[in-house]
DNA sequence: CGGAATGTTGAGCTGCTTCAATCGTCGTGG
DNA sequence: CCACGACGATTGAAGCAGCTCAACATTCCG
């Protein structure tokens, strides 16, 4: 059962800039529907033009690339507030794949809408200018920790931003939170051999400071994690929701 | 003497998307006026506040990021056309500095009628969106050659890309443009170190692809050098003018 | 029980880094 | 006119971080 955007969950969060009743109003009409997808499902496919637009619900993906010799570069990770698809959506095609980790719940909207969005509602429009903005940063940040840092900063880096995210949806708590993925995305999302990945991880488990066992992340020392990775902490910026 | 956006000559390259004479008439309004620096100038700085948006007009820059450990990642370079600013005009802060690698001539626009754009004229709030996606896309591009190729695959993909850039905006003919950057711009722009790049520079002189000497880029052999990197050549997407 | 998927560990190799020295060019001041 | 310093490019040498290869462990599922 889809729920209305006057009740969605999400808008609710501290991280996410308030809305006008007029705004969710709008929402309301521009959404399309719900999809939800079992683990492992393709949501959008590089090289796609896909027809549609996401806001991530529930459940945690990725955005990936994949390279011509057959590698692939997880370009960040989908969690809940997330919007996807804007690439196809203005440009026509999709230049990276986003695939659910988990079984994941997203809202729909239709791309004619988006035109009528920025006619009608600029509000709205400035707000999905600033998220692709706030991608545009995400993005040049990770290139300059996979541009210079080691493989251990590295590691730390994606381990503390993944838990304060989730500590800002309000999934993480006490230190614990759910890290569905395999050793490989992290891998991948930090341009990291498997190998030297895993070897990494049991450097920070030895030190006491990160526990990733299974499904599940546990950050004993936030700060020493930061340290680790050259930083003071991991703020995560307050943001619209589309 | 700044030029009128009615004459613009950047708008009429095939690269940049038409405009309505309605467009043009805004813009002409919107723009503020030209600013025009020196080689060195830095034009934006991380954590800053600016408020004035800018469109290379004339010149060369570079975008990067500092580092706590001293170190430096580009993040792009900086060509006629391109729009910075963005992340201060909406976000309020910028996430990376810009700074002036020749001489450059820049349209100033005021970061308050942003706002009038996005009520009055929607396809241009369209238009900027579409650019920050557009980035986007770079960003993703440029992260997966960082995090997955070798030295010798970045430097000839990032020679190229340049090339193509420069081509598509008719400021290099023959296979020859100019390329003012320093090797040690190239490397963080690579995440490579200064002495790798030079070596790996070298390799391609010697396979007689591509030659940088001071501040002319010759590509002798396009095709080859898009081999090395992987990919069958380098297209230029099409795409708005701000 | 067997096979597939994921995680773990060891060993050896190499691409890239860092350190360090040299060279060429150019602008500047004596 | 030349000496000097600054800057960037170039090259050699040595070391190591991270890669690849390969084997094995564990879990899960048909």
């Amino acid at each position: 059962m889809a729920v209305s955007c006057r009740n969605c969950p999400l808008r609710r969060r501290d991280m996410f800039r308030n809305m006008s009743a007029a705004e969710v109003k709008f929402m309301q009409g521009f959404k399309r529907g719900e999809l939800s997808v079992d683990a492992g499902s393709t949501i959008l496919m590089e090289g796609s033009n896909s027809p549609q637009l996401f806001t991530a619900l529930e459940g945690i993906g990725l955005r990936y690339k994949n390279l011509p010799d057959g590698g692939r570069q997880v370009v960040n990770f989908v969690l809940p507030g997330d919007f996807v698809g804007l690439q196809a959506g203005l440009m026509g095609e999709m230049q990276h794949s986003v695939e659910a980790t988990t079984k994941m719940t997203l809202c729909v909207f239709s791309r004619e809408e988006l035109w009528t969005m920025y006619r009608s509602h600029p509000s709205r429009a400035y707000d999905l200018t600033w998220l692709a903005a706030l991608e545009e940063h995400f993005l040049g940040e990770t290139l300059s920790v996979v541009g210079r840092l080691t493989g251990l900063e590295r590691v730390a880096w994606g381990l503390l931003k993944y838990y304060r995210r989730m500590e800002a949806l309000g999934l993480a708590s006490e230190g614990r939170t759910r890290l569905p993925f395999k050793q490989q995305d992290l891998a991948d999302a930090l341009g990291l051999s498997l190998v030297h990945t895993n070897k990494t991880l049991k450097k920070l488990r030895e030190q006491q400071v990160a526990h990733w066992d299974g499904d599940s992340l546990r950050i004993s020392d936030p700060l020493a994690l930061a340290q680790i990775a050259g930083i003071a902490d991991y703020r995560v910026p307050d943001r619209p929701l589309i």
